[in-house]
DNA sequence: AAAAAAAAATGACATAGATCAGTTTTTGAC
DNA sequence: GTCAAAAACTGATCTATGTCATTTTTTTTT
């Protein structure tokens, strides 16, 4: 199930939500208790690589990208649709820092449960717990897959893949309206946005996709496949 | 503590064998009596990507490295010195599959736990739960720091990261005799070996180290340092 | 609707690092 | 200690992808 080498290497599916069913109904009402809810617009910064990590992040609704900073470039981990928790690496001993920056694709509403109620009902309740080693675990594995991706697969892999993604797993078809740009495409792939516009044009020349704007279509999907497992 | 970006990206020092202290006497003692220890050469395989995952493996002695296979090369993900858990990430709610290689760099001795027993031990004990929990998070930042090291620094940069690592955390001194050859390097750092011994020579020239064979001085920690930041 | 700003696209060029084809050195076996 | 095999090294290319400079298109603002 989970694809470490050659595969896709978008996000994960799999939602987080189901992990609180885990809590007794006290647990649950503490946890509601301490909730807060709030709205970010498109750009804005969730949580910043370094600082002082108060909470964990569930992403009721929007798109987050997760990303390391770095000099010239970003370095984006993952995609994070809503329902997912984000900021979980941050549950260590020592001081708890956010290990990665986390920002907005759109309009987005999180719930911050405060991070010292976390690691309570971690150390409460065995199966809440068992469960987020289930969650952290998928999550390495898709890093894994990303690792791989952006090390080993060359340009056309690299673009291949993300569009593979965005049709399988963002947006669930295969034509859609891309919300983001072409400059997010190459942070994604870790490529230049020249490079991405190219490989682009030549998928589209290919009749591999076709692309009008922001309009994607893919029309073959086992050819792009192909070229994603190492072009 | 845990640095992500820039910084250096080898390996974890702390060890792992203190979270079974979390352990009361008597799952101590089941985790005891389901031990195996197993020897391994040095270049065997200890685990195989994609195989069933029957026993989480902690390092005893020796050094091993762990690994993405991929088509032309692997992508080594980190080298684990004794006294560590490998194969946490196995603990996933599917199938317990392998999501890595794991294979010795010289002569190792490994005990295996097997891993329904594991989970059945973090199941019961939340504080060891916990605990594994920061493990794998510490794990998590190691990773993320050796992904921004693969995929933003260039050549200089990270042969400078891995000498300064060998030093640090491998060796613990400036001089040392190296285990592992050019071509290991190279995998390392996801180079070429042709580059390794292209950079080590400049390196030399430069005066930043002296090498003959594979003993290797640090004389210019500062310098190298510097490169690694982002050479 | 016009103007300004941002994003997308295109072409020319530069370059880091891989690959290839060899030579030399080291290691290991008998 | 000799020979064979592997590892280390070197130099000459080659190539994928980044960078830069410019134009076209799209989006946003007023």
């Amino acid at each position: 199930m989970v694809n470490t080498s050659g595969g896709n290497s978008c996000f994960i599916e799999t939602t987080h939500n189901s992990c609180f069913d885990l809590l007794t109904e006290d647990e649950k009402q503490l946890v509601e208790s301490h909730r807060l809810v709030v709205n970010f617009k498109k750009g804005e910064i969730i949580g910043k690589q370094g600082s002082f990590a108060s909470h964990i992040i569930f992403l009721n609704e929007g798109l987050v990208k997760v990303y390391l900073e770095g000099k010239p470039k970003d370095l984006i981990l993952k995609i994070v649709p809503s329902n997912h928790l984000i900021g979980l690496p941050s549950i260590y001993d020592g001081n708890n820092r956010f290990i990665y920056s986390v920002a907005t694709y759109s309009d987005s509403s999180v719930s911050l449960i405060d991070i010292s109620l976390f690691k309570q009902l971690l150390g409460m309740n065995s199966q809440f717990a068992l469960k987020i080693i289930n969650i952290l675990n998928e999550d390495t594995a898709l890093i894994y897959g990303r690792f791989f991706c952006l090390t080993m697969k060359q340009s056309h892999g690299r673009v291949a893949d993300i569009l593979l993604c965005l049709a399988k797993r963002v947006y669930k078809k295969d034509n859609f309206n891309l919300a983001i740009s072409r400059s997010d495409m190459a942070d994604l792939t870790g490529l230049s946005s020249e490079s991405v516009i190219r490989i682009l044009k030549e998928f589209k020349d290919n009749g591999l996709i076709s692309v009008a704007g922001k309009d994607f279509t893919i029309l073959d999907t086992a050819r792009l496949e192909k070229i994603s497992q190492l072009g």
